[in-house]
DNA sequence: TCAAAAGTGTTGACGGTACACCCATGT
DNA sequence: ACATGGGTGTACCGTCAACACTTTTGA
């Protein structure tokens, strides 16, 4: 006979917080609209209840593969949630993951998805279910701080991307302007980037070189204790 | 009749990981036997169920306290630890937290404690129950990063200080000889330091001169953007 | 030919690192 | 008087920030 500990549990929940950027370089959330109660028709964030035969990482990534088709993303443990009121019905305790996607290729899939998933600007979001908004606050704090000393920002942007998409990126998520001879510098001297006989197409101007993300490159430099920073 | 949401609860547990920094500058951490299956007599982290009307907070406090006696010190939520097989018996969720005390006021009690306490130094432990190698592996990483730009060091300190058990600490944490001059300037740049006017005692050399943080400081500062940075 | 973004170097300021000796105290 | 750690300043070097013009392309 199994053995069953002795104690009440609560609930136990994951939440993702989905970023993504899009062609006007507004960072954007993905909320889904609650088909049932509490909060019935408000918006929230993408999640769930964790089965008992599931890790964490695998929830999350279930719930967001069921709730707004998005699939093998940079997904990362944000932070669990544990107040005692943080749902007016019974205690919940919620583990948030952050997740960051290439908007440009999700961009249709949520718009036909059947659920009622839809991108928000993070400037702009509606009222949201139970402590979400206090959620999507810590993540994008840690969007903000990770983004500086890890090299994350790529997976908001096309797998071949331009110097300046690139830029735009950290003056957006950062919120502060940079220096474009500068940020190249600098983002040349980590030597993560493979420059590609490529360029842009269909732009009324000169068509920028294109450039892919060099991981083989970083997970080496980063074993050997190299650090990243911009 | 009150709610319930009709799904199956994993366990969920907190555990601590509790750092001490001793007079030979060692980095210790607080394990207690288990006198309970599963690993009974074996070394694990301090921990237990969340009960189901506490926050997550308040349960690692409550742990702590209750296996330890160790009261208001530094704590941080650390990681959430969900593999399905992590505890042998049935899935447990447990929810990891970090703790920073000033061991000299502790080691006293948890030598006396009624529980089966003790502090290791981290380079020799003993085998730990369940995963908590990895937790207390996890807990290392994050202590080296955040010692760097967050000034939680004086958390395991008396609250007089010398620098030169400072620069010590500094030492031991990120495992790595500093310069003695420039720590200093580095630390007085700060600002965050309390000259006192006091001195050692009881040494056989040249007293050196007491310090304190200030926290009051510190917490303006950092409102107003100042980062830390050592 | 015009508009719009791509691409490219140099200089000055600042911060970080390396480094060695005298001082105060207790035994 | 000696052993032990406390306390102090400078010079060099590398890194970062500021800054403007030419090039390419499509409309």
């Amino acid at each position: 006979m199994p053995y069953t500990y002795p104690y009440p549990r609560p609930n136990l929940t994951v939440d993702c917080v989905v970023f993504g950027l899009d062609e006007q370089h507004t960072l954007k959330v993905m909320l889904i609209r609650r088909n049932l109660p509490p909060f019935q028709e408000q918006w929230a964030l993408p999640g769930g209840f964790v089965r008992v035969d599931e890790s964490l990482d695998a929830a999350a990534r279930r719930e967001l593969q069921e709730e707004t088709g998005i699939q093998e993303v940079f997904l990362e443990q944000l932070y669990t949630f544990g107040a005692v009121d943080r749902d007016p019905r019974e205690r919940v305790v919620s583990v948030a993951y952050y997740a960051l996607v290439n908007l440009s290729e999700y961009a249709i899939q949520a718009a036909t998805d059947a659920s009622d998933a839809a991108w928000f600007p993070i400037t702009r979001l509606p009222p949201l279910a139970f402590d979400h908004d206090r959620i999507l606050q810590t993540a994008i704090v840690r969007l903000k701080g990770k983004v500086r000393y890890e090299p994350i920002g790529f997976e908001l942007l096309p797998q071949k991307f331009t110097l300046s998409q690139l830029q735009k990126l950290y003056e957006t998520i950062l919120g502060q302007p940079l220096d474009k001879r500068n940020f190249r510098k600098k983002f040349f001297k980590t030597d993560l980037l493979i420059e590609l006989d490529e360029t842009q197409t269909g732009v009324a101007h000169r068509a920028a070189r294109l450039y892919q993300f060099d991981e083989q490159k970083y997970l080496q430099l980063k074993q050997k204790g190299f650090n990243f920073e911009i």
